[in-house]
DNA sequence: CGGATCGTTGATCAACTTCAACGGTCGTGG
DNA sequence: CCACGACCGTTGAAGTTGATCAACGATCCG
């Protein structure tokens, strides 16, 4: 499993064989079973876990208790509450596991520490979170421009995988929209 | 000018008088009138803005011509169409000033050579990006979750300075609401 | 087998948008 | 330096999108 985080380091930045030997004892292994928690809202978000297998979801609970869903963390994914992470502040989000997931966690402290010992990886995360950033610019774009049919064409298109995976009430959290919009949005464009 | 950057780099990280002196070669100054644009839709982003003095913002058009203002940029910020910087893809944002500013801009080219030249910039944008991705996620947690009355009284809790600055009807925009709407929660919370 | 989960459909409802009109202010060019 | 136009905020009335509520059938899993 710890393969799968080296080979995702290595798309993005070289890595010596010293590197590589020093970063595995910089994660932790960690195991979870369908539903269950990541992360709790209230609790300080003590990790940030990489996901070598399995998916989860994070979302907040709005007064009512329904799910808005933040995002989805497949292999190869990073995940977080990521300013609770950041600023060890109380988390609002609440993470779970979707199917049987296999993580790869660092600490906080850990994560400053691996910057300092392993510089090129200030590098790696540079990357990642620049092409972080251009995905959550595109997906405030939909959110602030386009309806709900475009909101999920849009999702389908590019992401077909994805739609096959994950539940569709699910994808309609993580859209803003309600299953049964998604439902009928479905059936409208099945006519085309 | 260029020692708003240097003070706003010496922030996050640490620089030594030769990085200093190196740095700057690396940014042109530019000046922009009020409404004239940093960038048009279809062009390619060729430059990453640190705004040194005064105040952008960036939007898409929607098929009838209205703005979705995705962000403001005050002094000490960054702007560009990120996907199109990173990726040297089309916009599909422009960007304009709202007030006379004062901008030093930096290629693509030139964004990789910095970090190769002065390694400690990865690390810098590193941590820049990291805030960015905070933010970001709490926009999109409002987008995804708070009713427009939420929308508009948190962003006013937050951001009591570009209240002042910034004319309503921009502010809406950001919010994904119209101005009316704007217009008609400040009647309604100026009751309480 | 029985309960939980998921997707679907219909009817009603509420939030926010759209359209239209108006008054105030600012700044710019004649 | 004044007048005019552009821009901004406001208000009202009507319209629309998507949410809510309720019910039902199918499937999956323990």
């Amino acid at each position: 499993m710890f393969d799968v985080l080296l080979s995702h380091i290595e798309d993005k930045v070289d890595l010596t064989e010293k590197d590589k030997s020093e970063l595995q004892q910089f994660f932790t292994c960690k195991k979870l079973r369908k539903k269950q928690y990541l992360l709790q809202e209230g609790d300080v978000c003590k990790n940030l876990s990489f996901v070598s297998k399995g998916l989860l979801k994070s979302y907040m609970l709005d007064e009512k208790g329904s799910e808005h869903i933040s995002m989805f963390a497949f292999e190869g994914w990073w995940i977080s509450d990521f300013n609770s992470f950041i600023n060890q502040e109380k988390a609002v989000l609440n993470i779970d596991a979707i199917e049987e997931t296999e993580l790869l966690t660092i600490t906080r402290e850990e994560y400053e520490n691996l910057m300092v010992k392993i510089p090129i990886m200030d590098r790696y995360f540079r990357i990642l979170y620049q092409n972080s950033l251009v995905t959550k610019d595109y997906r405030l774009m939909v959110f602030n421009s386009f309806t709900a049919e475009e909101k999920y064409t849009q999702f389908a298109e590019k992401n077909p995988d994805i739609i096959q995976r994950v539940p569709h009430n699910l994808i309609a959290s993580y859209l803003g929209l309600t299953p049964e919009t998604v439902s009928r949005i479905r059936k409208k464009i099945s006519f085309k």
